[in-house]
DNA sequence: TATATTTAAGAATAAGGAGTCTTAATTCTT
DNA sequence: AAGAATTAAGACTCCTTATTCTTAAATATA
């Protein structure tokens, strides 16, 4: 559901929010050697966090990323609304072309439900509540 | 979540089952004509099923598909698990290596309850209950 | 038996996303 | 002012999936 972009994405900002938060900037190239992943692709994605308004960036030595807001104020559904978009959560789960509230498919009040809990989950969900439960739970934030 | 292809593939053993259940003998071509799809993409994806054990299929004239086992007995977990697999309820959401139960993430136990009640979901729909509710409700099965 | 019809199988092509690279712009440091 | 470091932008390649097509196999019917 959530696209490999979009998840690498969310674990850079867990990360982002870990090492660096609302102060400290961190280079996308630490980021990708944490994450073990591309420079080249992170680099991309990070670009669209930034057209979204969740991170800033820094060109020049000592330039990088931080966050734009405080981590209380970005939620995972922001994430996945700048790289995924929400498309997701607006179409019938069957793909019938006319599937609305007024004109359901005969699935669609019951994944209305599911739907609506995972977007709640998301839209809930911060990362400092994210980042706090794994520092507190000693997990490595980057395994 | 679904690619377009299962949701396709479901459409069609919906359009089956309403029109000729585990009786008649309904040829691929005239499902992608009420479908108003590709014959050839909904031919390949009906292999699939056939393969899966969903549908029986009979070549020639007067040829086609009907349902392997009786509409009750068809549950949309079992279309999903021929076309796209099940890997989608058993990866991390957001795609850390090692998450598990034993070594969860710090969105796990909130993911896993939303996707244990979409695995419900799937797993006691059957094409009876679908097409029983599409008819009853005066749902056009194709719309 | 010949023909038409239909699915089976796999090859071929198209499209989209994933991932990489190059160049430009910016800015810190010396 | 020059050089190095870093992000921005867009082009480019690669890979997977989606989609189409072709040929083969099976079978009903005349």
């Amino acid at each position: 559901m959530l696209s490999s972009a979009c998840k690498e994405s969310i674990r850079a900002m867990i990360y982002i929010t870990h090492a660096g938060g609302e102060r400290k900037i961190i280079p996308v190239k630490e980021v990708a050697e944490k994450l073990d992943t591309s420079f080249y692709f992170l680099a991309k994605n990070v670009q669209k966090l930034v057209k979204a308004g969740l991170l800033f960036s820094y060109k020049g030595p000592k330039g990088g990323v931080k966050l734009a807001k405080k981590p209380e104020e970005i939620m995972l559904i922001d994430i996945v609304e700048a790289i995924d978009g929400l498309e997701f959560f607006e179409t019938c789960l069957l793909g019938f072309k006319d599937c609305s509230d007024e004109h359901p498919c005969a699935i669609h009040h019951k994944w209305s439900d599911k739907r609506k809990a995972i977007y709640k989950m998301f839209s809930e969900t911060s990362l400092k509540e994210i980042v706090g439960d794994m520092e507190k739970l000693c997990i490595n934030v980057v395994f």
